[in-house]
RNA sequence: GCUGGCGUGGCUCAGGUGGUAGAGCGGGUGACUCGUAAUCACCAGGUCGGGGGUUCAAGUCCCCCCGCCAGCACCA
């Protein structure tokens, strides 16, 4: 006897195996003929997946989320299915096809590469799989016949080896001619996978590891009506013109340049001015948050690395500059001669800084320090260098120069969750001026670590609870902590929903050591100081880029580059405009007259392109009555106004940050 | 770093099967004196990412390097 309980509480009971189709028809016809799948027990089954056992269950339809999962996952497999046909059944072998939260992937290994040229192709195949309504068909099987059936699938055979010894086989026809090793669930039939579209394809490690072979990627996506397709592709073309590399060059707010080398940002006067704001508010907010500014230098000597633990573990991402004593004779005129092996050897060592650390702790034990100095937090926008890999370099999101909004609080043990609980009320400050979305993550005790357990307990205890009662949702990724202590990683969303790391707070055990820092405790014991590093925006840049993409370039008023722009409808209202000007300057706006000349249209079109928040179009009217026509990049034409009223406008919405 | 794709004037982009480069925007000059996303005319800009090779001849074919894009890996 079955008994299986519905959302609602109330209870079915079967007398033998039953099924999510035979539920769904006690319920209603019609939920019989909707149902996708269903949650068993938390697990995802499909509408055939014998249930043999009691348990809960809430039936999926198409308006749950989770019935795309089911339809995409089946995309893949219908994928697999026209790969294998077009590139030959022996030649392709699969690895993985799974869905994922914004369409599916296959990947394949086979000897030719698929290009993208090759996608509709691939989906001209698709589709005949789908015109023909091949069923999905479950099957548990033995692991013996399933080694048997996958023998020439080396990556299924590995798959196979690492399903627990309890766990039920099943592998899913696809039609008579195609099956795949698959936990499911699928849709009932490929006939209901009508709105797919390939999108792209690029390597991918077997398994996510870069020791393994790089198999094909096959990117695509899949919906229930043509309709929502539609909808999300352009919602992913949208995204793209807000690409913070495309804005940055028509707003003309930064550049990189192959000569210079790549991931080096060179702002220009328009992107420097958003930077300044953001750099002037984060650093007063900083003072009243109880930091201290300080500078450290750019290079250091390698030895200061050493003693960092940096040179050990991070000496692949730094930046090394050797300094030689030069046999100046000898080099006259010949500076293009290359370094000598014994120049290199009694070359003096200096590093580019790669982390503002070290230089923050020398200040700090420049001092004895007492428990009643605790906490001291130093704070610098410091400029670090890190040897990225190429591959990961992306305009501003990802270089290899940038500046961090860094601060390091030393601190007592028992200060520790307050000190937390202070930053993550400085982070929400930021999130919330600039409306950003962001997911929180708790890294915990990697595998490698350094410290007492006691210690990463109590320090990760602190994070969680400062987080619980600021009351924030956050995911704990176990064994994502740094090597020296747990952190809370804050990940800002790009356009088109890719995370980056943003805001961060990490509690290190191990430089403390390193350095022998001491605080002398009320009893004249030397104690060991907790250390907390912490950046708010995190990279400048990055958070910049991340701001573009936000406001799809359009800022708010304060960060503006040019917040007004004067128009005269023509030269014979210059001087007018120049009161103007002048009368916005005068007040601190970031005004321009455009005195070229041109038509009025012309002139607004130039402004609408930069995405200047507000145009005043002055002519004959406003001369006669000393007013301005305001046209708002937002909301459009305001009309006429008095000057000082604009200004009292503007002056608000710069204070207020909107 | 890896796989694949791409690299033409400041910007965006054209340049079948190889025969020494075109457009629009932008820039300069002149005319127009103009009311809410582009006034007209003329002019100046490139040797085609860099290097090597094949060829009578390469932007166009081959090789190496650099850079960019997508994804993967990396991101204490």
């Amino acid at each position: 006897m079955i008994e299986i309980e519905l959302p609602d509480g109330s209870k079915l009971t079967f007398e033998k195996e039953t099924s999510v189709k035979e539920i769904a028809g006690r319920i209603a016809k019609s939920l019989e003929k909707n149902a996708i799948g269903a949650l068993f027990d938390g697990e995802l089954i499909d509408i055939h997946t014998p249930i043999t056992k009691s348990g809960k269950i809430r039936i999926i339809t198409q308006k749950d989320s989770e019935s795309l999962e089911i339809l995409r996952h089946s995309a893949a497999h219908i994928l697999a299915k026209a790969v294998k046909r077009l590139y030959g059944r022996e030649k392709v072998k699969l690895g993985i096809g799974p869905a994922t939260e914004e369409g599916f992937y296959y990947d394949f290994d086979l000897p030719v590469s698929i290009s993208e040229e090759d996608l509709p192709e691939i989906e001209k195949e698709m589709e005949n799989i789908v015109k023909a309504k091949e069923f999905f068909r479950r099957e548990e099987i033995t692991r013996e016949k399933a080694k048997e059936l996958f023998k020439d699938d080396p990556y299924k055979l590995e798959l196979l080896e690492s399903i627990p010894e309890d766990e039920t086989v099943t592998i899913y026809w696809l039609g008579e001619d195609f099956f795949d090793l698959c936990r499911g669930p699928h849709v009932e039939h490929s006939g209901m996978v009508k709105a797919f579209k390939l999108l792209s394809v690029a390597g991918a490690y077997w398994r996510g590891d870069s020791r393994n072979k790089m198999l094909q990627r096959v990117y695509g996506t899949a919906f229930w009506k043509k309709k929502e397709l539609d909808e999300y592709l352009t919602r992913l073309e949208e995204a793209k013109k807000r690409d913070h590399r495309v804005l940055g060059k028509q707003l003309d707010l930064f550049s990189i340049y192959e000569e210079a080398g790549p991931g080096l940002v060179f702002w220009h006067p328009n992107g420097a001015i958003i930077r300044r704001e953001i750099e002037e508010w984060v650093e007063k907010e900083h003072e009243r948050r109880g930091y201290q500014r300080i500078y450290t230098p750019h290079i250091m000597k390698a030895d200061l690395w050493k003693i960092s633990g940096h040179y050990d573990f991070y000496k692949e991402n730094m930046f090394f500059v050797p300094v030689v004593e030069h046999d100046e004779e000898e080099r006259l005129g010949n500076e293009e001669v290359p370094l000598t092996c014994e120049e290199i050897e009694k070359a003096h060592w200096y590093a580019v800084k790669p982390m503002n650390c070290p230089g923050h702790i020398l200040i700090y034990k420049s001092q004895v320090r007492s428990y009643r100095d605790l906490p001291i937090r130093f704070f610098e926008f410091g400029t670090v260098h890190r040897y990225e890999k190429s591959g990961s370099l992306h305009g501003l999101l990802r270089v290899r120069g940038f500046t961090q909004d860094d601060g390091h609080i030393f601190c007592r043990p028992d200060q520790l969750k307050e000190e937390i609980q202070g930053v993550l009320d400085y982070v929400m400050e930021l999130l919330t001026t600039f409306k950003l979305d962001y997911v929180m993550n708790i890294g915990t005790k990697p595998e490698k670590y350094i410290g007492t357990d006691e210690a990463w307990d109590h320090a990760t205890e602190a994070l969680i609870d400062a987080l619980k009662e600021r009351g924030f949702e956050y995911n704990i990724v176990e064994g994502d902590g740094a090597f020296y202590g747990p952190k809370i990683d804050i990940a800002v969303l790009d356009a088109i929903g890719r995370k980056w790391d943003g805001p961060t707070i990490q509690v290190d055990f191990n430089l403390p050591e390193r350095f022998d820092l001491t605080y002398v405790d009320k009893d004249g014991q030397k104690k060991r100081p907790v250390m907390v590093h912490r950046a708010i925006m995190g990279s400048i840049e990055r958070f910049i880029g991340l701001l573009i993409e936000h406001y799809a370039g359009l800022f708010p008023t304060w960060l503006a580059p040019t917040q007004v722009v004067v128009i005269p409808v023509s030269d014979r209202y210059l001087d007018y405009a120049d009161e103007v000007y002048a009368r916005l300057k005068e007040a601190k706006i970031r005004v321009r007259l455009d005195d070229e000349s041109g038509k009025v249209g012309y002139k607004i079109r130039k402004a609408e392109l930069m995405k200047i928040p507000y145009m005043l179009i002055v002519g004959e009217k406003e001369q006669q009555s000393g007013t301005v026509s305001v046209r708002s990049k937002r909301e459009g034409n305001l009309g006429a106004m008095e000057i000082s009223v604009f200004l009292d406008k503007i002056l608000n919405e710069i204070k207020e940050k909107l």
